[in-house]
RNA sequence: GGUGGGGUGUCCGAGCGGUUUAAGGAGACGGUCUUGAAAACCGUUAUACGGGAAACCGUAUCGUGAGUUCGAAUCUCACCCCCACCGCCA
């Protein structure tokens, strides 16, 4: 969300913003909605200005004079109910309408109408060359018995699936290797709730647009998409010292996304699935835009470092208009190769949204001046899984039938390589 | 799921229809005193919104939302959360 004032002084500046990123909201409307909005304001605070003088008489007057000034009241009372109502059904839509403002992307992020447009920034590894024909991440889970889509399917509905034998132990390592890599940056790791509340969705920026994304479990529950969402949420309401920031933080949960607009996308193997697990990073710091951009090169880098260390070719792109988030001012997407289809695939996705999110989620700290300021928030995937898997798989696949296990997961999955059992 | 007790400012805690501009502590900050410190004493100590160039003024906020009333932290209803015990349970 962004602060209205600034909306009310930079309407230029945010019809920008909603042309770049596509967004469908009436700036003016909103606008026209906010004068209106002050307006009634000042007219039910002059009302109850009024009734609270009065009242603080009344409680000295006695008898007569008394049932007087009480009956007037009642007249004024009657109107003050009707200003406030009228107040309240402006308010909302007001309200409606302020968390559809988009976050003004930044400069940098190249114009676009689709994740096409998107623009690599740099590259890193070397794609394998095969000197046999390679398999792609199904055949291979297949005929490694490593995955079970049928019963997936049979348990969970489409897009269901189970993992078995080094498939799931993989993941384990993956977590494990993720979550040891970030303790020894410093962030404190969590087993992060994927339940949550709806509040934490708006907060994030999830909700109101998003709703169809997101599986909704009980009255006020929803199931979150990742583990960002519970991790912000985490801090809702409080205040910081400015020495407690930057707060760098990370999660483990499981993630459910309803994929409502893609149902015809990638409907096999792991690459989009309905339930997945992720470690997600965040961070919270200081209001200051070089302080964000520093933090999201430098979440980024730590992602990137995950996969050079287990030695998968993969790309950084920077995320053109339409392809970010309501909130986000900048966005890359880190895209890891899938041999059998010759291209990369995104994995991670890294972004910094300024005080949108915290704006939300009322999230401050108190600055060296001891004022109060929305912190900034970033978040970056660190790992997920499956989707990872299918890279990992297909790169590492041999001649043999056999998948190497990379150097690093060696430690957890206790051997070199995965083969058919039996 | 059942029963009972609670949610008040940075914290503890009183208040249970108008004298509350939320008592009283604690903490923090500033000052007096002191060679310095402690103690003592004095003072300051919220947030959001609206108006204003500003000083400042107004409004709202005692878990959340609705209601009763001229007037609600205080009364009524619903909901959320916390604590204790019972039941069930990974």
């Amino acid at each position: 969300m962004l602060d209205i004032g600034f909306i009310r002084d930079n309407p230029d500046l945010i019809k920008e913003a909603v042309r770049k990123k596509r967004a469908d909201i009436d700036v003016d409307n909103l606008l026209g909605l906010d004068e209106k909005r002050r307006g009634l304001i000042k007219e039910t605070d002059t009302f109850r200005a009024q009734q609270n003088t009065a009242s603080e008489k009344i409680s000295h007057m006695a008898g007569e004079e008394r049932e007087e000034a009480i009956v007037a009241m009642r007249e004024l009372k009657e109107r003050i109910s009707h200003k406030e109502e009228e107040l309240r059904i402006i308010e909302e839509e007001y309200t409606q309408l302020l968390l559809l403002v988009p976050n003004i992307p930044d400069l940098s992020v190249p114009d676009g109408n689709s994740d096409a447009d998107n623009q690599e920034v740099r590259t890193y590894g070397e794609k394998p060359h095969f000197t046999f024909e390679p398999k792609d991440h199904i055949t291979l889970l297949q005929e490694l018995d490593l995955a079970d889509f049928e019963r997936g399917a049979k348990v969970s509905g489409f897009r269901g699936y189970f993992l078995k034998g080094d498939a799931a132990m993989l993941s384990l390592a993956l977590w494990q290797f993720a979550f040891e890599a970030l303790e020894k940056k410093g962030f404190t790791v969590h087993m992060a709730p994927a339940l949550v509340r709806g509040a934490t969705l708006v907060g994030t920026g999830w909700l109101p647009q998003g709703k169809d994304e997101v599986y909704k479990v009980g009255n006020d529950l929803y199931l979150s998409g990742t583990a960002e969402v519970s991790m912000m949420g985490m801090f809702e309401d409080e205040i910081f010292e400015a020495k407690d920031l930057p707060m760098t933080v990370a999660g483990f949960s499981s993630c459910f996304r309803s994929e409502a607009g893609s149902y015809g996308k990638d409907t096999k193997g792991l690459y989009r699935v309905h339930e997945f697990m992720k470690v997600e990073q965040v961070v919270l710091c200081q209001a200051d835009h070089e302080e964000s951009v520093k933090w999201h090169e430098e979440l980024t880098k730590n992602a990137e470092e995950m996969l050079q260390q287990l030695d998968l070719p993969y790309r950084v792109v920077v995320n053109c208009g339409a392809d970010l988030g309501l909130g986000q001012v900048k966005k890359y997407d880190i895209e890891t190769w899938i041999p059998s289809q010759q291209k990369y695939g995104e994995t991670h996705s890294s972004s910094y949204f300024h005080d949108f999110q915290t704006r939300r989620l009322n999230i401050r700290y108190r600055d060296a001046e001891g004022k109060l300021k929305f912190a900034h928030s970033l978040n970056n995937t660190m790992i997920a899984t499956p989707r990872i898997l299918i890279s990992l798989l297909e790169n590492y696949q041999q001649e043999d039938r056999s998948v190497m296990v990379p150097e690093v997961l060696r430690k957890w999955m206790g051997k070199e390589r995965i083969e058919r059992r039996k």
